[in-house]
This record gives structure tokens, sequence and C-alpha cells, in this order.
DNA sequence: TGTACCGTTACGCTGCGTGAAGGTTG
DNA sequence: CCAACCTTCACGCAGCGTAACGGTAC
């Protein structure tokens, strides 16, 4: 077609006519006008815009680079530049754009489902049953708490803490929750405060992996549920260790309610199965809300979980 | 931390606090507000924005189902109706906005390495000489052209043909040209129309796809160029036809400029070279610009090529 | 007195879609 | 006289970013 200029030329089209012909609206043509990306070769005295072969030649490759999504930044440019690799650039441009866009919505797929599976064996949790039962090596990171720390900055530190290492992901892909120490649970004066708060690590920590940034390298690996006293001793303000809940027997139980209005109920109910099993706890109690505020508004319908390391 | 709530009644945060302890801009925060997504507990004399810990926890969700680039909306609904059904149902809504998104840039992507594939290919044309080679059956679309058509009839029957088919594609997936009666390219008086104008299709066409829609079934798989004169009164007005180009002997020639231009040098050196080798032509001509207004601004560096079936 | 907060208002981005209000063509 | 074109505003979209301009806390 582009060849036939010499019968076609005077032959122009009205905005509208041009837009059929290649399905587009009128409003795009109005608008390609507007930001001088494609204007009609000339405008009658009725005002109507006139386009002629050039133009339409020019709106097929608006059309196409379009319906492959190239910004119309890109395409300006290339009208008034054209040619085999300046076009490939384009391409190059805009196929490194598409692997971006499919790797972040690969990312978010995959968080997606990751949390969808937490939810659902969440759920699946058994209630208000005392439970003595193994794990395996768990990996956590803790922060300390200071008893200076007021309400506030517990939150601001917790908030520091979440937000260090979240990177690319989604805080709800990892468990978190705080601890309370062992003499504060079961004297029930535990409503003051916790000591730490931490997270659940998927793995092991190798030495090269960011969780590393704020924790001394030999920290790694050590014992926080099975040495509390001596973990909490190396811990410091501001900062987060790894460590690791040793495989073992652990003593928990999932209960409706909050921990602070169901601590007494609670440490009363673990203490007697401790007796009734002649197990004897040997860590700090680890609190993790299971029901909480991103479920429901009502915090009476809240589910929370406890544990902690038992020997026997 | 949402149990803590004991020992934090009274604690509040301003927009530049709640907004770093989260990472993101006091802007977001303003316009959470502005659109009653997230507003503050209450605001001081002197307008300055006060957050409690219910409103912490709620920024929790948004951020990180923002994370997940779920649309404000959701969330603000979500947020007034939590629960785990909902959240599921929202991250299923999202998944499937992933996958669509992850399907329409792979097809762009392919779309892309398709045209530069052609690209490329055109390139290594050999340019300015006369070949006698043989190809392989190839499958096209033909669009009649009447000769009460005027150039703009023309042009915009050619739109719609393109256009037709195109659906999800891009135009330059496909090579377009346009079929000159083989007496008036051999006459010197072809300036003034072709016959219909046609694109390759990239194989047979069966049944069922959308390339029947406006033929006639028994056409397909007809001989185009092979039997020119039965197939052109086949062809009517505004309707496309599937053709065959059969597998046989063409001469064909990529030269420089464009075909009107061209036309008297180019058919005297076919003539040339059909008489060496004693052969006859037997179709119509077909003309494929290989270098067009794509790829310059400047005619007179167009490449087009010409090729028809010849016997011997 | 400085500086580092806080606030509101308003415009920019991308690529159009969707009217509204009014003139022109046939 | 009507229908079907055409025009120019101008706002809406999603989710903020980025000033501009001015008050406030320490």
């Amino acid at each position: 077609m582009n060849n036939n200029s010499k019968r076609n030329e005077s032959c122009y089209f009205t905005a509208g006519e041009l837009a059929s012909m290649y399905g587009i609206s009128k409003q795009s043509l109005l608008y390609y006008d507007k930001i001088h990306l494609l204007s009609p070769d000339f405008i009658s005295p009725n005002g109507y815009r006139h386009y002629s072969i050039t133009q339409y030649l020019d709106l097929e490759i608006i059309v196409n680079l379009r319906a492959l999504d190239i910004p119309i930044n890109d395409i300006q440019k290339y009208l008034q530049n054209r040619g085999r690799e300046q076009l490939e650039e384009i391409f190059v441009k805009k196929d490194n754009v598409c692997q971006e866009i499919i790797r972040e919505n690969q990312r978010i797929r995959k968080a997606l489902s990751v949390i969808t599976g937490k939810i659902n064996e969440e759920q699946k949790e058994l209630r208000n049953q005392v439970l003595i039962r193994s794990y395996p090596t768990r990996y956590i990171k803790l922060t300390q708490l200071s008893e200076n720390d007021n309400g506030k900055d517990r939150i601001v530190l917790f908030a520091r803490a979440s937000h260090k290492n979240l990177h690319n992901r989604c805080l709800l892909e990892k468990q978190q929750g705080w601890i309370i120490r062992q003499e504060d649970f079961f004297s029930g004066h535990c409503s003051n405060e916790s000591t730490a708060f931490f997270f659940f690590l998927s793995g092991p920590v190798k030495k090269h992996e960011e969780y590393f940034s704020n924790a001394k390298k030999t920290d790694a690996g050590t014992d926080a549920a099975g040495n509390t006293q001596a973990v909490a001793k190396r811990l410091r303000r501001n900062t987060a260790e790894v460590a690791t809940l040793p495989e073992s027997l652990y003593c928990e139980t999932t209960f409706d309610g909050t921990f602070y209005d169901e601590v007494d109920t609670i440490s009363k109910k673990i203490l007697k199965q401790l007796e009734r099993y002649k197990l004897r706890p040997v860590s700090d109690i680890y609190v993790l809300p299971v029901h909480n505020h991103w479920f429901t508004a009502d915090p009476t319908a809240y589910v929370t979980k406890v544990f902690l390391r038992v020997m026997s």
C-alpha cells in the first residue's frame, strides 16, 4: 500500500473514518493530535480534521506498537527516527519490561499461595487443648525489648524489626509473636510486658543471608529456647539475633481470646498438664497470634497460641 | 503485638512516624485518609493527625495487601468485612488478575520475538538480483479490488481486510502486499492499479479457523497463483479468500526503491531473465514491501520485493 | 533562630473513556 | 427537520509523587 501514492495523492480521511479503519476510538486520535503524536494533514475551515495517506501509514505503526503496549513516548521518538536498529532497541526495552512484569506477578502469585497455605494450616490447629508434642528444629529471629521501652517504643521496635528483612516479601508470610518470661507466666504477673518479640524464619540462616546484617555471626545456631538466660544476656537493645528452637518436646495450646485475657486460665491449664506428665518448663513462653486483626475486627474472636519447651 | 493493648492504650503516632514504621510515604497515608481508607484516631487542634494502635494494625493489613498489588477498593471492603474466606476470595481474584497479566505479557514477548525474527530475515534478502528459486507451498488471504474503487476506497478495503483477522496479533507479524496483473506488469501499464491485495498466512487454514468467516469453504486450498483467472472470477468485492501459492519455481527480485518508480526497469530485468532460462510466467505479480514506512520516512530508501510463479 | 516536623492545595503521571454542549453535513 | 457526523472543553480512572506555601514544635 505504501507504494500506491501515485493514485492516492488527494485522498483524505476524517478522524472518525481513520479511527474506524484501525478499529480504534476517535478519542485516541484526538488524543494523539493533542500530544502531537499524530496530527492531521490539515484542518478545514469548519474545524474538521483531515488525515492524509502519510498519517494513515504513521497510524499503522502507532496502532501496531500500541498493540504491543509500547509507550507512546517511545513511539513518538521512533516515528522521528525510524530504522531497524531503533525498532529492535524499542523491542528489547519492551521485552525487558515484560519480563519484569512477569517476574513480579509470579512473585505475587507465589506469595498468595504461600499465605493461603498458611491460613489453611492454622485453621486446622486443635483449639482449647493442651498438647505435648515434639517439633523439629525451628529458626527464629529475636528482637529484645528493654523494660524502659514504653508501649510506643515497643511498637516502633517491632515494626522496625518486622520491616527490616521484609524486602519483597509479604509480612503475612511469616508468623510473628512475642516472648513472656517463664517466671512471669506461671506467677500470673506477665500482664506488664514481654521480653522480646520474634518471628519464624523459613530455615537455618546461612552466613551470606541478609538476616545477619544486625546479628553477631557467633550467634548463629545458638539455642534460644533451651538456654534462655544466656541468650537474653547476649541480646542487646534494637539488635536482632538469629536463634534456634531445638528439636524437642514442646507444650502448646491454641485458645480462643487474647493472651492477656486468658493468661491466668492458660497458665494454670499448662501447669496442670506438666505436672500430670511430670514435665518441667525449660524455656520462656512463646505467644503467637493465630487469628487476629487480620481476620476479625472483634478482639474476642481472636485465637492465640502459646508454646514452651519442656523436658522430663 | 495485637494483644498488647493493655499497655498501649494511650499511644499515638503522627503521620510521619507511622509512615516510616512501614516504610511508606507520608503522602500515602494522607491519601488513605482522603479516600477514607484509613483515618487517624483524632486530629489535634493544630491539625496534626494522630493514629492509634488500631490504625497501626489496620495499616499493617493495608501495607501488606498493597505489597501484593491488591486494589485499594478491595482492601477497603476487606477491612469492613474481615475473615478467612473473604481474604481467600480477594487472593483468588488477584491470582486471576496476575495470570491474565502474565499471559498478556507472554503474548507480547512472543510477538516481539516473531517480528524481530522477520525483520532479520528480511534484511538478509539479496538485493537487486533476479533469482529463480523454488518455494514450498504458501498460503495467503486475498482481497479483490474493483476498477471502480478509487484510492481511498482501496485503502479502506485494505485496512478492513488487514484488521478483520487481526484480533490479538500485531500487523507486523504478517507480510502484506498487493497483486499486479501479469499483462499490465510486462506491458508497462501497471501504474494505474492493482487487482487485489494479500497477506501471508502462517499455514494452511483449517475449517474451524476464523479465516473462513468471509470465505467460501470450497475455496480453501485452491491455487491462486497457478490459476489466476479462475480465482479472479471467484473473488468478489469486499470478500477475502484463502488461497495457496503452490510449491513451484518462482522468479523474484528485491530492489531498492518503490514498485511504481522501478517497475519499468524491474519488468525488463525479469523478462530478460525468463527468456534466458526459457521460462514463462504463470501467475500475476506479487509485490511485497520489505523496507517501507515502518523503517524509514524517506520513500527513496524503500525496498520492495516482487515475485511471480514461473514454469519452463 | 533554625530546622525539622506538620498541614493543605494542586498539579503530574498513562492513555485514553465518557459525557456535555454545540456546530456541520446531507 | 432530523440523524449522524464533527468540534472543543473538562472530568474520571489508580495510587500516589512532587512541589509550593505556610504553620508548629523543640
